[in-house]
DNA sequence: CTTATTCCCTGATTGC
DNA sequence: TGCAATCAGGGAATAA
């Protein structure tokens, strides 16, 4: 599942390689009808022929390819998506949903097993998701700011961290990490919370993500970079998907519960 | 405004 | 063993 660890990796390493391109020609699959939003995808195509990708940015876990004209293509993995280069055409796989041929030959091809990935063609980053908070890792993510979000809501600080409208490219896994992290039940009532909690909170949620990075990203089930190669994060989680197992800290074991709808993993010792 | 639930989709897992 | 029901997950949409 790509969070924001996983889409910046995608980003980095395709600004190098893509950068300064042109779009040849580009094919979405008929058996992917919510894969282009907003205009049929045969209009998204053939506007996006001729497009020079000038350069990658992201945010949150949205890849944004931004055009020489303008345009912003935007890229949402959600779940199962890849987005990966590969110089002579794309791999086979019954999962490829679209491709984009580039002017050196080369192809950016998307597979998607659970078709929940997204692309949009627009103006402005506004039109994608208007509403998203502010980056986890930039200036803008402000620890008052937090503290006070946190102190007005009452559903439990997990959720919080997975409301992408409160900061942007949290997702699962790394709100666990940074639960535990932070010594946090994810349960707890994000309004309880005391201010030494939330700051803490708010500087682990950048510590794991920047662990995160260092480390390519996770790969759990179905996360590739642009290469197609597996990150190495999901080796050096602390209670992600260790139910059962002992905590690195103490000794407890995990355990899972379900919070915000979510496979939830934490240790009942060291998060109070 | 909030929080909780449903839905999309399909391979993997669980349960009888 | 076999086959159906349930689960997983991001996040938008819907319900309460």
């Amino acid at each position: 599942m790509p969070e924001l660890p996983e889409v910046e990796t995608i980003r980095r390493d395709l600004e190098s390689v893509i950068s300064g391109r042109s779009v040849a020609s580009a094919w979405v699959s008929e058996n992917a009808p919510r894969l282009v939003q907003l205009i049929p995808p045969d209009e998204f195509c053939k506007q996006l022929k001729g497009q020079r990708i000038e350069r990658l940015s992201r945010r949150g876990k949205y890849l944004i390819l931004n055009l020489q004209s303008g345009l912003i293509w935007a890229v949402h993995l959600r779940m199962t998506g890849r987005f990966q280069h590969n110089v002579e055409g794309c791999p086979e796989s019954p999962y490829l949903r679209a491709w984009f041929e580039l002017d050196d030959g080369s192809f950016l091809c998307f597979a998607d097993l659970r078709k929940f990935g997204m692309m949009w063609l627009v103006d402005d980053f506004s039109a994608v998701n208007p509403l998203l908070g502010p980056e986890p890792l930039e200036d803008g993510f402000d620890l008052k700011e937090f503290a006070a979000t946190m102190k007005r809501r009452s559903a439990p600080v997990k959720a919080l961290l997975l409301d992408q409208t409160v900061l942007a490219g949290v997702g699962n896994i790394y709100a666990d990490e940074a639960l535990f992290a932070a010594g946090i039940r994810p349960a707890r009532a994000a309004s309880t919370l005391t201010r030494p909690a939330v700051a803490r909170l708010h500087q682990r949620v950048q510590d794991v993500l920047h662990a995160a990075l260092g480390d390519r990203g996770s790969s759990f089930s179905d996360y590739v970079d642009a290469s197609g190669q597996q990150g190495s994060h999901q080796l050096n989680v602390q209670v992600f998907r260790r139910t059962g197992e002992p905590c690195y800290a103490c000794g407890t074991e995990i355990r899972r519960i379900k919070v915000a709808g979510r496979s939830t993993h934490y240790c009942p010792r060291c998060q109070k």
